[in-house]
DNA sequence: GATGAATGAGTCTTCATTCAT
DNA sequence: GATGAATGAAGACTCATTCAT
């Protein structure tokens, strides 16, 4: 029955790989993974086959993580205000507190090795969102806009908003709540 | 200086670097941008020292092409409203029509390798915006936030406007229109 | 010794090396031949303590069953030509009939890995060949030459065989007989 | 114009290649070549592309060195059977002089490295040999049988003579002699 | 200045072998 | 004994940069 496959083992490969993905870029070299997650080189690579592997397995854990971030406690029943700055507030606090997580997120999708599976999974964990944007339509709360659009303007914006509280923590609450604010006046019907 | 650098040459190595770059990631092999170039691989250390060189010009570069598009015929004399919205339309139109250097500069950006200058240099040609949006907040049009809130705003939404008219050239006017509406609600006082 | 080794183990990767080995080069992996054999990668060595035990011994089967191909049903009684041709037709078929065997025997000759009792080993079947011409030599039926230069002379010549049977199947007769014909013209005396 | 590409250096690579992949098996490291050789690791690689580029290369280079030993003052005029024997002197000599280049040709070949495309170029250089043996099979010297055939014939038993030759180089002349009268012997037609 | 061969450190990945389970 | 995870030394190849021509 050999030795299993350790979660801890496999957990403290992409932790690592986070850190020095975020300090170095994804152009770090696999060695200072391992070694920064204190197991053999070769260990890596029985855990993720190869380098585009971890890259898009750690893409769904960030993505997983950060979905669990926002939907949890989730608002069901408040108004689609209530529930829209739920998931705002999280986004964004998320963002600020795993900065480099997020950093990694970023480049990962901007760097073009995600495969069409990853994308569609990492999507997933988010539509109780789209759920939930595509009731405040209905209600006519929000805007006749195509959903993702809207969606992509939520993100667009707590990214911004992410980046200034980041240089100006003691102005979080400022950032946080302007951004929001943008955010409801740009979706929501006039008058 | 027998025969004197050539201009011509240096621009081919840009517009070969964001071709290669676009498409292949920043980890493209300088060889490969020579190649493109049509200029000899050492061709290329002449006019850049080093590959970090080439990202950091190439930036300046793209972002003055970027300021040119932005603001060339800036209608001064016209109201806020009119001016923001000439900015915005210049800037999703830049973006829809240069995909490549838009996603270089992105992945730039994103990869930590640029130099406080460069990132100066590149903030520079936007300072007319800069005085357009202090004097709306002056007269009260604009909220009172942060200048460059209100500039990472505008320039989140627009990022994410040239997305979906990428994907979607058809519907380009009403993403183009959704899009700075949106803007404007969020940046402008409520009655 | 609670469990002992299982032969049938043992002839699994055996055979499964032979299958990977023809395939692949000796360069194959270990672990290519114990998911071959349907084993653990650790259970190989269990068997073969090293990769080049694996390789002596598999040397060491294929000869013996190459000696078995050619030995069985040997006409001890009959003509020195007729002794001849047995071998040589039994030799020719089985390099026909197992033409991976084959490969790697000449894999495994030609790369320097075998021990030298390996070698021996190897020869040890063959001492009735030897025996046989030396007595057509006595009786003078063939030529006075080394032994060894005898049997290396139909090796070579069986292994040419071989060759143009399994490229030319339906001329395998011809080829089978040809060459048999080519043997015993050269080392028969000339009237 | 750069430094050209250098003809010692592509030859010092070849030769290196020769000395130790006949010591150490095809699969002896690159870098060890590139060393041997005096040469950057990678300067190897800007002389063959690859291994395999390396390893085809190779093979045609020792081909063509056989050939030029073979063929170089081919007696034309002179019987089938003392053409015939200037090859057979010329191909047994060469494999005795050059033992590396020899058994890395044999390793080449059963490694199956080779492109269509070298074995086709390994092959040219010995079409006057098979114009000679047509011609003595028309004139009915020689037996009637396949033209590959033939060659391979020769092939087999220059090789098997080479190694007593290499063995015991008392008596080269011996087994020289001997092994060509079997060759001939075996080709002829009877009586 | 232009060229491209030369360099060798660095990359990802493989693999024989060991050893905890 | 069987298993397969763990190991880390290689290995083939790449690439930014230098420099002879």
């Amino acid at each position: 029955m050999a030795r299993p496959r350790s979660e801890d083992k496999r957990n403290a490969i992409l932790a690592a790989a986070t850190d020095v993905f975020a300090e170095r870029g994804l152009g770090a070299a696999t060695s200072a993974i391992s070694a920064a997650a204190g197991v053999a080189e070769g260990t890596l690579f029985t855990y993720f086959r190869t380098k585009d592997d971890l890259l898009n397995a750690l893409y769904r854990e960030i993505k997983l993580g950060l979905a669990d971030a926002m939907m949890s406690d989730f608002p069901r029943k408040k108004s689609v205000r209530d529930r829209l700055a739920h998931v705002w507030t999280r986004y964004v606090r998320w963002g600020v507190a795993n900065p480099k997580a997020h950093r990694v997120l970023q480049q990962i999708e901007v760097a073009g090795a995600l495969t069409e599976e990853s994308k569609l999974a990492g999507l997933a964990p988010f539509v109780e969102i789209q759920a939930m944007a595509e009731s405040a339509i209905a209600q006519r709360t929000v805007q006749d806009l195509p959903l993702p659009f809207i969606a992509a303007t939520m993100r667009a914006l707590a990214e911004m908003t992410m980046g200034f509280v980041r240089q100006h923590p003691d102005d979080a609450e400022l950032y946080e709540r302007s951004g929001f604010e943008m955010l409801w006046a740009g979706l929501t019907r006039k008058r």
